[in-house]
DNA sequence: CTGAAAGCGCTAACAA
DNA sequence: TTGTTAGCGCTTTCAG
């Protein structure tokens, strides 16, 4: 009474289970009479019937699922680059196995660990640590895998990374052109990747476009948090600095900006701007809505799993990484300096 | 060369493959010598050895998936159910499928089926459709499942749902405790059940509390969106109304009742409060930030698992419906009427 | 307590 | 063009 399987669709069609087979699936259509290969079709769509991908896989040893691995789906930057991933993986027949990290060595492990049991075809990873010794013996055992958001290091894996240093250069630039000559930077850890990244083409933009270049005008926050922001601006604020435009590390920094506008009157964008990075959800909500540098989140999502599905299909293929463009959403929190 | 298989186990266990199957499985380790599955375990552990489920699937009808069947990921209601959900599938083996239908009646049911095509062993639906032909379907065809955020409709399905009633309650009582007798209540679309049923519970606040229960103190937004909140608003506004204080639907509709406030000059809370519903992220960014009631989205998530689980070990056992209590979130949008 | 044998649903040689 | 055979990795009777 349950579902029919292949043999039932055979026999009802008076055909070998394994001429079924062939007519079933359209890569080896061919190979059958088309006639037959009709009659066994129409049979199946009365039936019902349903290939039954497990078993599938377990003789063509693919599990047609892949996985993902991230820190947090609860982190707004995840959603749209996981549905960006499945929009991609969909109609190539894989499905996405999600696992969350905690960024917790020991839980990213043993999740790997998971989907490997469960025999995933590839590996997205979203995770933020640099070094990255667990991702290394992956690679070397033949784990087919893409990188999101992080260009590995010393690894030889396709990755997908926004292009943080023309972003940068975006927001700079839009500063220059409102006006501004000192413009501050308040930058992220730079015990990450993206921190150093932004914070050293913040400097480059600033020399390009002819602007002071004044070491005392970045300050760096210890984490990629508002409370960590807030402490940056302080210190530049209580260190006396002279500066009219900030640009941020990113959104939760300027976010801490604001508070600290807030806490000490200043504001914004009469006194001083502020542009973020990432675009976050609900900036636009914001008084006043924040400018920023958009990640296009869903676009590398789906870029990753291009680039995996490739790797799948022909894991000789040479690793080509991907950096996509970013664009700089203007709002209210630039203006002129006052 | 690749990762090695029960047999090679078992072969240099020096026990039959069966053996080592039982020896591996806690559930069958009692029936084999505690001394011969000590050695099985301790050669599996030194080859690697990891079981596959998908073959253990072909032979036992069970893939250890689930199909979560949302809309959209992207919108920050679903990630932390999904977490929710995840966290309790993990521990128990179990990983979920997720697909997103973009509230598509046709990508819906596709989707569906690409899931039970994966043999998934039951269903967690977040999707909004009241009147659902497809679930019943389902439901009939005995595809086990568990309804989040929303009440089937003559479905015996279990459900997980906040509750809503009780939470408009908090909200109108936090605003009569302030001090406010004249509550304005701008209604999600009624077209949905979340709309009608905190519509009601609004008006059963306001009497329960004593306060003037006057109709024309409910503007109703054609969707569950900041236009469609702003423009109730507005209406209220226009006809006349004396009010202090707003009740919106929910956050979105409440970010639209700041849009107004800030195109008519209202300030907020002096002159007219305001309580969301959902507690969005960043809502405490908002100037000022909105007092919202919360819901345990990501409670919700993990009890939906639960129930799942449980139907699926117990098909038989009666369908189970929670309804989780929901806790008001004091800021700076809500204050004694001016 | 352990081994032998069969089979889950499907596909890939190989033969006819 | 179609059927036969075998087997993917595992579990589960059934004997022993």
């Amino acid at each position: 009474m349950s579902t029919p399987t292949l043999r039932d669709v055979a026999e009802a069609a008076g055909v070998h289970a394994a001429t079924a087979s062939r007519a079933l699936n359209p890569a080896t259509r061919g190979l059958v009479n088309a006639k037959t290969a009709r009659r066994v079709m129409k049979v199946a769509e009365q039936l019902g019937y349903r290939p039954n991908p497990i078993a599938r896989g377990l003789k063509t040893a693919k599990s047609g699922t892949i996985g993902l691995v991230i820190p947090d789906l609860t982190n707004p930057l995840f959603p749209p680059i996981v549905r960006g991933i499945e929009d991609i993986l969909e109609p190539a027949g894989y499905s996405g196995l999600i696992v969350n990290t905690d960024n917790d060595p020991h839980r990213e492990q043993s999740q790997i660990e998971r989907l490997r049991s469960r025999q995933v075809e590839g590996l997205i990873v979203a995770t933020a640590r640099v070094h990255h010794p667990l991702l290394e013996r992956l690679h070397d055992e033949g784990v087919v895998m893409v990188m999101v958001n992080r260009r590995p290091e010393g690894v030889d894996v396709p990755s997908i990374t926004p292009d943080d240093a023309a972003g940068i250069e975006l927001a700079v630039r839009h500063l220059a052109d409102l006006g501004h000559t000192r413009i501050a930077h308040v930058a992220g850890p730079q015990s990450t990747s993206t921190g150093v990244t932004r914070a050293r083409a913040f400097r480059a933009a600033i020399r390009t476009l002819g602007l002071e270049d004044d070491p005392r005008l970045t300050a760096t926050a210890a984490y990629w948090s508002e409370d960590a922001g807030a402490d940056g601006l302080r210190v530049l604020l209580d260190d006396g600095q002279e500066f009219t435009a900030i640009v941020a590390g990113n959104d939760l920094i300027a976010l801490g900006c604001y508070d600290v506008f807030h806490e000490r009157g200043i504001t914004c964008p009469d006194e001083l701007s502020v542009v973020g990075f990432n675009d976050m959800p609900f900036l636009d909500k914001l008084r006043p809505p924040l400018t920023t540098v958009a990640i296009p989140h869903q676009q590398i999502g789906a870029e990753a799993a291009r680039l995996l599905l490739d790797a799948i299909a022909d894991p000789a293929r040479a690793t080509r990484s991907v950096s996509l463009p970013l664009s700089l959403v203007v709002r209210g929190s630039t203006a002129r300096p006052g």
